[in-house]
DNA sequence: CCTAACCATTTGATCGTTCAAATGACACCC
DNA sequence: GGGTGTCATTTGAACGATCAAATGGTTAGG
């Protein structure tokens, strides 16, 4: 294997002219633009680049063409956003690389203010672009960024500005509708619902897709418990959803957590989850997948693939989408809903 | 604010050694070794650099020291990796900017840990060195990394090189000693044990650490038994384990998901846990605390801080430590031993 | 035949920083 | 006064790539 000199000096560009017999800048051309040189040059400059192992210094080529080709992303330890964020961080790191870029992920220490962790980021040019994940009203960034020309694309709607554009978002309605649906084909009949309290905006569209398919299906609109992201509290809620439905009923869930409250308050009623009742969960966790919980999955791929695509627009300049981006989940039948 | 110009065009070093009066040089150093600046001069410059808004361009700087301070990290969607790792990139990610660096991960298209990412990674020096997880027998990655010469850490031994001593690991042992000890405080009798198959080195060494602990306890060494790592198998080999085993006995569980197979074998035996069977888990993940069982935490902060460490000083070059870093983790209490 | 147009390739400059060596100023000491 | 040091600062030269403009050679058009 040709290996660079024992001093693990550099193959350069230089290097690789000089062995091909021509400048710098065809061999450049070679890589970046291989339509502007010559057919037979391009083979001998080719192989020059595979006989001394070449590969363009990724430092360099930020320097001259100004950009880092890094997206950053911010990671912290509140709520839920670990568990949220950590498959959709996988598949975006999986597919940066086709795209030319890559991750930086970066985290704000406990305390500092919030913005500091972008600021550092931007201002040495470490980063070309960010994306954000867990926007919520009042979210000062968006504004900042806007301000400052940073590019940028989100995760979730931003809901302070209706204009921006360049966000995906799982459609939660279209979710729950496709888990009542498949319930309906199960043959489950009254179909309850559990969510989170009234006014978080995420629960209430998947309780809105879960109304309108009830209707629609001509099903009736079951019963509806209310409890926050805790087993306690949707086992709590639970009980009483559940004493209030009949054998062959069916509730869907804003969340596997509450699923999972629900399923347990199920086999302490002494119903068999699935055969008795059916169950769905949403978001297609590792908590679902444990205990065998129909969930409506995120579709964590397509979600990082558009999130690149967006991002990288943005930071080519190019016009704002229409409208955002709503990926449709995708439901993952499991026991709860299957048991015959 | 004192912004950069209208055309976007970056503040200098330049344009604050033309500020300050002084030459590049002198900036260069008052940033990054003021002790080689007048105390008078350094005043003035740093002023100046507040004045314009200066900040160091990162790519100026990586390639003039051929240093792009960067650290890559494979992520890949296999087994539980993502729920191992999700906590301690987020530590990484905060500490990597106190520590002057910043992480990159990268993942493998096919799913299997290959070398592919890492050579292209390495390629045009996007990073400077790696952090290894999953780690085992056979692995082809530190091995390779070695003949290349590349500056690497791991996440868990080197199970096929003992001479590397760049590892941080979790002291099992230690950790299922701990709760032995935690369980007899409690006042519980027997303590039993729910482990992996054996052959797992993991899975052996917490197994160890939890006879060893009874055996000096006294409290006589309870029973064992085996399942991988899913819930049904879980429950499967709780069952007969927990009819082996009287009110005020204990179990000791090799992960979380083990334990929650107790939990629930328990629950079905119509035995409250805590108050009538202890179960300790291991891990400190999402599961445990939702179900309110105790369980032995990872130190993922000490784990990310000491790796950071590690890959630091291999990056400089400095000898490896004597032995690799054995960090114990620490109970977490919860219902599950502490319900009178 | 001369000019324009085109093609493949080369040359010089530049991105923003830091390294290594040179400079000038001042104090010290025989 | 001339050598020897030390200190603060400056100068020139990289680092490795790409951009923009220039080069020489060939072909087509009037």
């Amino acid at each position: 294997m040709p290996e660079p000199g024992p001093h693990g000096a550099r193959v350069t560009i230089h290097d690789v002219a000089r062995a091909a017999g021509v400048s710098r800048q065809t061999v450049s051309n070679a890589v970046n633009n291989p339509e502007r040189v010559h057919p037979d040059t391009l083979e001998r400059v080719r192989s020059a680049i595979d006989d001394l192992g070449y590969h363009p210094s990724s430092s360099a080529q930020s320097l001259r063409s100004r950009r880092s080709g890094a997206i950053g992303l911010e990671l912290h330890t509140l709520g839920t956003h670990n568990a949220t964020i950590a498959p959709v961080l996988t598949a975006l790191s999986v597919r940066a690389a086709p795209h030319g870029c890559h991750l930086v992920p970066f985290g704000s220490a406990s305390g500092a203010p919030m913005l500091e962790g972008y600021r550092t980021m931007w201002a040495g040019r470490l980063v070309d672009a960010f994306l954000l994940a867990d926007t919520h009203h009042g979210d000062p960034r968006p504004p900042w960024l806007e301000a400052q020309g940073i590019p940028y694309a989100s995760f979730g709607r931003v809901w302070d500005d209706p204009t921006f554009t360049r966000w995906v978002d799982v459609d939660g309605a279209a979710g729950t509708r496709a888990a009542v649906e498949h319930c309906v084909a199960q043959g489950y009949r009254t179909i309850g619902f559990l969510g989170w309290p009234e006014g978080s905006v995420v629960g209430d569209d998947r309780l809105a897709g879960w109304r309108a398919a009830c209707e629609e299906h001509g099903a009736g609109v079951g019963p509806v418990g209310r409890a926050v992201q805790d087993l306690d509290a949707a086992l709590a809620a639970a009980v009483p959803l559940v004493a209030s439905l009949s054998r062959r009923d069916a509730v869907v869930c804003a969340s596997d957590v509450l699923a999972l409250g629900v399923h347990e308050a199920c086999v302490r009623a002494g119903l068999e989850p699935g055969r008795d009742l059916g169950i769905v969960g949403f978001d297609g966790s590792e908590t679902a997948d444990m205990h065998h919980i129909t969930s409506v999955a995120q579709p964590y791929e397509a979600v990082a693939e558009e999130a690149l695509r967006l991002v990288r627009a943005a930071m080519r300049g190019e016009d704002a989408p229409a409208s955002g981006s709503l990926l449709t989940p995708v439901l993952s039948p499991d026991r709860s809903t299957t048991t015959p």
